[in-house]
DNA sequence: AAGTGGTCTAGACCACCGC
DNA sequence: CGGTGGTCTAGACCACTTC
């Protein structure tokens, strides 16, 4: 399949199962010496796939008793993609969005380059307003590589939003974040409802899956409607200085 | 030594002979060949214990050459401690910090919430403005439990930055994030030298050492002179959504 | 007692690098 | 060519949980 590496490849497979449902999450799955016997490999080679999906987070583990599919975790904010419909409704709130565009463009020169491919090629533009028992929170302004998700302008985008279906249909490799404050354009502001000196908050993502762009996207919150949070563990041993 | 398990004691000593300045950025490490013969284990256990500091960035390897000492990495913002000085200095740029305030208070209300103290407790407050050629680029506004750095106050904060203190004498062991977008204050844009309809950057950081608040700290930057950005890989793609 | 995961060993083959 | 790291195997012992 993909690299070489036996146990790359019983991470894949095992990430493929759980995320096509066939596993769900606290199901328990086979053994260490069932997978062996299954697979044909080495305990060791086994052991070393189960042990770094544990390690991930994707699996849990422990001796003398099994190894499970983890329960999602929360996390928030800087650190994940957020469902801003689900962060909406778990409060108790009516989730809304309007889209405002969807369509197939030509790359402009900042696009092509973010998306890493070159000016003039097709690519997917997506643009919807988020809201909040009706207030906008979230301006979203989404551009998607064809190569990754080439059904995406055939998606019904009334209930779930642009981020939900790539994060449901593509395997996500790498994500970066960037974090801004700016002063929301003219335009912004009018569509946000927000007075134009209101300041907001900028999340550019770009998120990878196979050393390939999938989307580039800018999310402008009302600063006075939203902020951005984490917390994590502090893995190794200060290089911070 | 600490945990019984061999690979677990062999990254040990390895970060600790790192550590210690013993073997400097760039050092190249003895082979696993050389470490099998030095320390009288098997070949697959040093080498686990090589790969996860590899895979933490503690160490370079290179199949064929030999296993180096990494020089300290380029991570920025949301996933880890900047050190605004160095970070400024890597620039090629001039670092300058008026401290403003350093003194010994009794945590209000709001600031023995965050620290997990009681109102009234004593608490370290400090305040520093951080320039970058002489151009202000950020406003640190800073409490800290007197529990976790005992010595604080006692410091010659004239190079090093508060945070630089901190992370060097305590070990942390988790770190909370919180970004907003906001408008300065009147005194806030005065410090900073911005027009009070700035739009600036928030980063409001708690971090744990043992399961005590060491500290709470405020860090406003100019949205027009900062920004926050990270990269990292995904732990479970499915949870997303 | 049987099954689980955690660890460890002593070999092995390979691709790669530098000489 | 020899040295390096990357991987893999087929065993083994252990502590632990569950029955």
């Amino acid at each position: 399949m993909a690299s070489g590496a036996l146990y790359q490849q019983v991470k894949d497979d095992i990430r493929r199962r759980i995320h096509e449902g066939q596993w769900q999450p606290g199901h328990r799955i086979p053994s260490e010496h069932e997978l062996v016997a299954e697979l044909g490999l080495s305990r060791m080679t086994v052991h070393r796939a189960l042990r770094e999906l544990a390690e991930q987070g994707l699996l849990v583990r422990q001796a003398g008793v099994g190894t499970f599919v983890a329960e999602p975790r929360p996390q928030s904010g800087l650190l994940r993609i957020n469902s801003i419909a689900a962060e909406t409704r778990a409060r108790g709130h009516e989730y809304g969005c309007d889209v405002l565009r969807l369509a197939r463009e030509s790359a402009t020169l900042e696009v092509a380059s973010a998306l890493d491919l070159d000016t003039g090629d097709s690519v997917f533009h997506a643009v919807c307003v988020h809201r909040e028992n009706g207030v906008p929170v979230q301006l979203e302004d989404r551009y998607v590589n064809p190569a990754a998700a080439p059904d995406f302008l055939d998606q019904d985008f009334g209930r779930t939003g642009f981020s939900e279906y790539l994060v449901a249909t593509v395997p996500l490799d790498e994500v970066e974040h960037v974090v801004d404050a700016v002063q929301p354009t003219a335009g912004e502001a009018e569509l946000l409802a927000v007075r134009p000196d209101t300041p907001c908050l900028v999340l550019t993502r770009r998120t990878w899956a196979g050393g390939v762009v999938v989307t580039f996207v800018r999310c402008i919150h009302p600063g006075t409607r939203y902020r951005l949070g984490s917390r994590f563990r502090v893995n190794g041993p200060q290089w911070f200085g």
